[in-house]
DNA sequence: CGCGTTTGACCTGCGC
DNA sequence: GCGCAGGTCAAACGCG
């Protein structure tokens, strides 16, 4: 992975969820509810779920390792243990689940799968939040080891981020996508890239994270604000949009001191 | 030994 | 009610 690569990132509250909001490479079922969670765990209304959905790209990924299933999945700050995979009706690539295993009796999830519209992309699906802050050493060195472990297998590598400065970009989005399909959002998003912001981020993976923190606070996709432009105060609006935001995945709000690199703005990193 | 992945079976929601 | 599809479980196994 060179690392250097722009992440898409979008996110949704299930509050607002339709059909026509989704990846189309997320069937609408997904998001509905299921047995999302353990017996032991009170079932939520899969419209009540909030996720986010992240498109990756994979070219770093060779395919070699693909042989047409998931890829690794993008790293961030957790650990993750895969716990299945399932073959998607109607897309080529299987889909796999993971859960947090940072933290005992965290119910954090994501799916990840290939993107129908572009197989060059990862999509990756965030639900529910971790109940615990930032991965504790453990993890890590469990992941150091699953890195060299077998290079065939869907680990997330996560490694120590090492600070560079990286163009990343942000696309912006309503909750509600206008678009019907992955190629229209796709492209809007390059649009966005192009015009929109330029953040500083950590090199390799962890511009990853940095996507993900900066979403969570600030901007979301929207093919309107990308046709027709975007104002401070449009921006402005969407940035309101983080305390509300702020129960999901609460504990990214707890990072170490890279979180003053995740901020906003200019921010120099050396 | 602890943690990971793999994979088939099972459970559940949803559409018809 | 039934069948399908997505999501999860859990046993088996691998790795260091």
């Amino acid at each position: 992975m060179d690392g250097r690569i722009n992440r898409f990132v979008r996110e949704q509250e299930d509050n607002d969820y339709s059909p026509e909001d989704s990846e189309d490479s997320l069937p609408s079922a997904m998001f509905s509810d299921s047995k999302m969670t353990s017996t032991s765990s009170p079932r939520k209304s899969r419209r009540a779920l909030q996720k986010r959905v992240v498109s990756v790209p994979i070219k770093d990924v060779d395919g070699s390792r693909l042989k047409g299933e998931v890829s690794s999945p993008p790293s961030d700050s957790w650990a993750w243990r895969k716990y299945g995979q399932k073959p998607i009706k109607g897309s080529p690539y299987p889909r796999a689940y993971y859960r947090c295993s940072s933290s005992k009796g965290c119910l954090a999830r994501k799916q990840v799968e290939r993107s129908r519209a572009d197989p060059s992309m990862l999509v990756v699906t965030y639900s529910s939040e971790h109940n615990h802050s930032w991965p504790a050493l453990k993890n890590n060195q469990n992941r150091n080891r699953n890195q060299t472990k077998n290079p065939n297998q869907n680990v997330d590598n996560n490694p120590i981020p090492t600070a560079t400065t990286t163009p990343v970009s942000v696309s912006v989005s309503s909750p509600v996508t206008t678009s019907n399909s992955d190629d229209d959002q796709i492209s809007t998003n390059f649009v966005m890239d192009e015009e929109f912001t330029n953040f500083s981020t950590f090199d390799s993976e962890f511009s990853w994270f940095t996507n993900f923190e900066t979403i969570s606070s600030t901007v979301l996709e929207s093919p309107i604000l990308a046709r027709d432009g975007i104002r401070d105060s449009d921006i402005a609006s969407i940035f309101s949009t983080k305390e509300e935001e702020g129960s999901l995945f609460a504990d990214l709000e707890e990072l170490p001191e890279c979180s003053l690199v995740f901020g906003r703005g200019d921010i120099g990193v050396s």
